[in-house]
RNA sequence: GGGGCUAUCGUCUAAGGGUUAGGACACCGCCCUUUCACGGCGGCAAUCGGGGUUCGAAUCCCCGUAGCCCUACCA
């Protein structure tokens, strides 16, 4: 029976957003999309130490710049409000609303029980078991005790011994959509603690207690948490819940095989937004990694097929087209993407992510300038591998040249050119058409390649002989600046 | 130690018994060119090891090896 479909991504606000959790958020709203269901965010702000308001909203901002909207969720900047019919979204809220009641029912059922045995007792125990080389395991020493609360107690949860109907050989198993079916011994698995004994309850309880009640159909998750499952799925069966579908994703490493982390270069994904790539191309790029698009039931085969769109992207998906393998990160596959993507983007589409880079060389005055203008100045610039180039490539616009490279202007700026530039001050039209035309009347009358002056000119102009094309180089400078520039040379 | 997962070019991957093992990124070379780029064309490059099953294995089975995850009163 399907229910309607509604994923969820819960990261802990303990931090940035790391780029694994982002594909994984991005793998829910692909999913959720593709469905016409919805796309729940949920923090999970247990760990009190580390969770904070400013990190949540880093978390939110992070999201948001990625493209991945939520349907429910926390309300962006305001750390006590929600959007959504399942709230609070955040665990800490859930304490008396969700997590009490639960651990009551389970008690009063006989589905989870008090245990009275010592933090220090098990510690010894488990030190123990591994000096001998013994695998541990909670023996249930108070299974059977019924404690009552007259005494501090943590509650654990009774795990099937095997002979349950509903495991299967006396194994849970669990049918991951990209795992394939996995079997867990209920023999390996011992009695886990639900509840600490400070009363707060434990993340694989608060998972199951939540995505429950907000009627998640999917949990795509990371595949760390492949072993915890078959715990999860025995709670669902104890409190007499549906267990949701499951798909655990691979995880991303970094180039070198081991788990991406700092040393690899950037994790976070605000670190991305800094590079000066597109969010579509971080989309795009990090959807590729584990996941290969089938049209038709054929891969993407050319580098036209690879460049999918988001429309195309939701389309596409499918979990089964998922590798069940780590895939290390590329980041010379996402330059190129973004490279591609800036190309064939619209100026309009660009300005807003290239404005702020243009903003650091020359603040404000993006703004200033006229629509034509910015529409040039994408478009000259549009070659760059990413939105600090593009920037870089237009600092030439809003200030002239610190200096002169001196072996550039030995090579291009020649005694023999200098008196060309005197005619170049004389055009007025800088219309693309008219400057074609007016140039080549001048290298003809000179006997000279168009080559030669444009050099000499960039030199001139910009300090150094690289710059956007010739043509949208003065046009980008306007006339009056031009000729201020080049009155020097002449 | 126990439980679970994984293994094709440098990287992401395609091919579930028969292919010269295909594509993309990166790299290298050539061409184009108004600088830098872009672009076009071409090249290099892989089935972890060992046993089976089979006429035939990257594909199926077993055994190794390596890596990762879980094994907490962390999440």
């Amino acid at each position: 029976m399907a229910r309607p479909v509604v994923t969820r991504f819960a990261p802990s606000p303990t931090g940035m957003l790391h780029i694994g959790g982002v594909r994984t958020a991005l793998f829910c709203w692909l999913f959720a999309r593709k469905h016409g269901g919805r796309f729940i965010l949920r923090i999970e702000d247990t760990d009190l130490d580390r969770s904070t308001d400013q990190n949540i909203e880093i978390i939110e901002q992070g999201m948001l710049w990625c493209g991945l909207d939520w349907d429910e969720g926390p309300v962006p900047g305001d750390p006590s409000a929600w959007r959504g019919p399942h709230g609070p979204y955040r665990q800490m809220l859930r304490m008396d609303s969700h997590y009490r009641p639960a651990l009551a029912r389970l008690l009063a059922e006989g589905g989870a029980y008090r245990c009275r045995c010592s933090r220090d007792l098990l510690d010894a125990a488990r030190a123990e078991a591994e000096r001998e080389g013994r695998i541990y395991q909670y023996p249930g020493t108070c299974r059977e005790a019924g404690h009552d609360a007259s005494q501090p107690f943590a509650i654990r949860l009774k795990m099937p011994r095997g002979e349950e109907t509903w495991l299967e050989d006396g194994a849970i198993v669990l049918r991951d959509l990209i795992k394939g079916t996995l079997r867990f011994p209920a023999a390996s698995l011992d009695d886990w603690i639900l509840a600490r004994t400070d009363g707060t309850p434990t993340y694989n309880f608060c998972v199951v207690v939540d995505d429950t009640s907000m009627e998640v159909s999917h949990v795509i998750r990371g595949d760390d948490h492949v072993a915890n499952t078959p715990k999860q799925m025995a709670l669902y069966h104890a409190l007499g819940f549906e267990a949701p579908v499951f798909a655990h994703v691979p995880m991303i490493l970094g180039k070198d095989g081991a788990k991406l982390s700092k040393r690899h270069g950037a994790t976070s994904i605000t670190e991305y937004r800094e590079l000066g790539l597109l969010p579509s191309a971080v989309r795009l790029a990090l959807a590729r990694l584990s996941w290969t698009p089938k049209i038709d039931g054929r891969a993407v085969e050319s580098a036209e097929e690879e460049l999918l769109t988001d429309q195309e992207m939701i389309h596409l998906f499918d979990l089964e087209d998922c590798q069940k393998s780590p895939a290390r990160f590329d980041m010379d596959k996402l330059n190129w993407m973004n490279q591609k993507l800036i190309q064939r983007a619209g100026w309009r589409e660009l300005e807003p992510y290239l404005r702020p880079f243009v903003d650091r060389i020359a603040p404000g005055a993006w703004d200033e300038r006229s629509e034509d203008w910015r529409d040039l100045a994408v478009r000259s610039t549009q070659k760059g591998k990413n939105l600090i180039e593009m920037a870089e490539a237009l600092r030439f616009a809003f200030e002239g040249p610190s200096e002169f490279d001196p072996k550039a202007v030995e090579k291009f700026l020649t005694p023999a050119l200098r008196p060309v530039l005197g005619e170049v001050v004389n055009l007025g039209d800088y219309s693309h058409d008219a400057l074609e035309r007016d140039f080549n009347a001048i290298l003809e009358r000179r006997g000279l390649k168009l080559k030669d002056l444009a050099q000499a000119l960039r030199v001139a102009l910009c300090g150094r002989p690289v710059s956007p094309p010739i043509f949208d180089t003065l046009a980008l400078l306007g006339p009056e600046e031009v000729r201020a520039r080049l009155a020097r040379w002449l």
